[in-house]
RNA sequence: GGCGCCAUCGUCUAAGGGUUAGGACGGAGCCCUCUCAAGGCUCUAAUAGGGGUUCGAAUCCCCUUGGCGCUACCA
């Protein structure tokens, strides 16, 4: 049976990063019909927040990514106790009486040789260890990892391949702490095996925790999942993405507010430090579940290329535009009416005659933002008429030409661009202007934009009465 | 400091002994054209450095350099 999990600390928003494991998790979940399990790792009470769980799940939800069960840590105390005793009891771990001092983590970290176990600790002997323990003195159980000269521990990680460590370069690491909270690297495992995880899809940055997750894994007498470890999103400047930072960019809700379509984000993440490997780019979601495994993940970090004055990675915005505008029309539709409704705006009311006007401009956008802004003049009877449109309209004889232009339609009842261009040509030629003259002039007037899609078209999309308003407005 | 991981165009990547080192984004240009997009075409730009192994290394090995990660009673 395969399982396996995203376990996200509710600590912050929910960071790209992460979503990206999440979606790696699920990619595989689902090409190879297993379990996604979502795990709120929520041990440290003091950094979590139930905005960052809010967070976490609008930007799972947003991204349209389901998962088949759900736990919390907090809930799951008991289990992580009783796998910390079971250890001790089993002498494969020990209780450390030395305080905590907050000062000498980092120290011991960098000074020196480095920190293995505190002197006296490990060697104490069972029957003080208990009474000191009785006597109510508060201790720390740390793992006691096997000093036997030579002794390695072995793992073999579906990214970065076999993987071997020696334990004497592995330190004696806390399991519970003096409080009875549990451990990240207790409780994560206890879960992982108590939830029997197949396989865990995580950050690269866990690799060399790894190790010491084997340990407890065989202190618990439980199977070792399969490990795959994934290269981690970096900034331009080669530094881990973190809030603090780099600001929004490392946040989902980023690129929903940016009008990006939840998928062509998710492709995009995919595309990070995973490949196809036939120069695909641009893939459905199916596409991507049936092609999906670890041989396509790379091993080396995967930038993530903003700029201070551009947020997002251009080949996001490329994607994007590639989806927006190659999606079948009913697809996108959804969240164009959601994006113009924030905006204000309101669809069109014939369902058709929308699709057709959505699908009319949606080439020329690349977010969802676009057509509240630049598609305006499509949605909405105001809209303001921009200098390079105004240039149309003053060319000599033009705003002339447009209002005898609406005269002629107005007389005739059939509207279709194949008679407004019938008309429109045919008054060029009467006239001896040029056909652009009046073709740019209705575009300026219809839309108030010196670009934009084919002027003939435009008449339809704004239909007759419109269209012909519009000319006179202009006009006068 | 110790241990580990990584190293191809600016960015994402392909090529796992033999290729003019391929694709994409970005940038530049051309074509198309009622404008702007789209689309098509062209150009731009890379194997970190040094040693090996081999007839032949981007590819295998070693060293150096650089980056990242872990080294907490954080996760």
């Amino acid at each position: 049976m395969l399982r396996v999990r995203f376990a996200p600390s509710p600590t912050g928003y929910l960071h790209i990063g992460s979503a990206r494991t999440f979606i790696f998790n699920w990619l595989y979940a689902r090409r190879n019909g297993g379990t996604m399990v979502l795990r709120l790792d929520d041990t440290d009470i003091e950094r979590n927040t139930q905005a960052s769980i809010d967070s976490i799940f609008d930007g799972l939800n947003w991204l349209n990514l389901s998962w088949d069960e759900f736990y919390r840590q907090s809930d799951r105390l008991d289990l992580h106790r009783a796998a910390a005793a079971r250890i001790l009891d089993q002498g494969l771990a020990y209780r450390d009486f030395t305080p905590a001092t907050d000062s000498n983590a980092e120290e011991k970290a960098f000074d020196g040789p480095a920190w293995r176990s505190n002197p006296g600790q490990r060697e104490m002997s069972k029957q003080d260890s208990d009474a000191r323990a009785a006597a109510g003195e508060p201790f720390v159980i740390r793992f006691r990892v096997p000093r036997d000269p030579g002794r390695t521990v072995t793992f073999n990680d579906s990214v970065y391949g076999e993987q071997t460590k020696a334990c004497e370069d592995i330190e004696d690491f806390a399991l519970l702490r003096s409080n009875g909270m549990p451990t990240y690297h207790l409780a994560s495992c206890a879960d992982d095996a108590d939830l029997r995880i197949s396989h865990i899809i995580r950050g690269q940055d866990h690799l060399t925790n790894t190790f010491k997750h084997v340990l407890i894994f065989q202190a618990l007498d439980a199977a070792v999942p399969q490990f795959a470890h994934l290269p981690l999103l970096i900034a331009p400047d080669g530094a881990k993405l973190s809030k603090r930072k780099h600001g929004p960019v490392v946040s989902v809700t980023t690129y929903r507010d940016a009008g990006f379509l939840p998928h062509s984000y998710v492709n995009f993440l995919c595309l990070l430090g995973w490949s196809p490997k036939d120069n695909r780019e641009q893939m459905t979601r199916q596409e991507i579940v049936d092609i999906f495994s670890f041989e396509g993940i790379n091993r080396s970090n995967a930038v993530v290329n903003f700029t201070e004055t551009d947020p997002i990675d251009p080949k996001a915005l490329w994607l994007n535009s590639q989806h927006l505008r190659s999606l079948p029309v009913a697809e996108i539709l959804p969240a164009v009416t959601a994006t113009l409704i924030a905006a204000g705006l309101a669809p069109l009311a014939d369902p058709a005659h929308y699709a057709r006007v959505v699908d009319l401009i949606r080439a020329r956008y690349t977010t969802l933002l676009d057509f509240a802004t630049k598609g305006r003049p499509y949605f909405a009877a105001d809209f303001p008429i921009e200098p390079a449109a105004l240039e149309k309209l003053d060319v000599p004889g033009a705003r002339e030409l447009l209002r005898d232009l609406a005269a002629r339609l107005e007389a005739d009842p059939v509207f279709t661009e194949a008679t407004v261009e019938q008309h429109l040509r045919a008054l060029a030629t009467e006239r001896g202007v040029k056909a652009g003259v009046l073709i740019n002039g209705s575009r300026a007037a219809l839309t108030g934009q010196a670009v934009g899609p084919s002027a003939f078209h435009l008449f339809t999309a704004a239909g007759r009465e419109r269209s012909i308003a519009r000319l006179k407005a202009v006009s006068r």
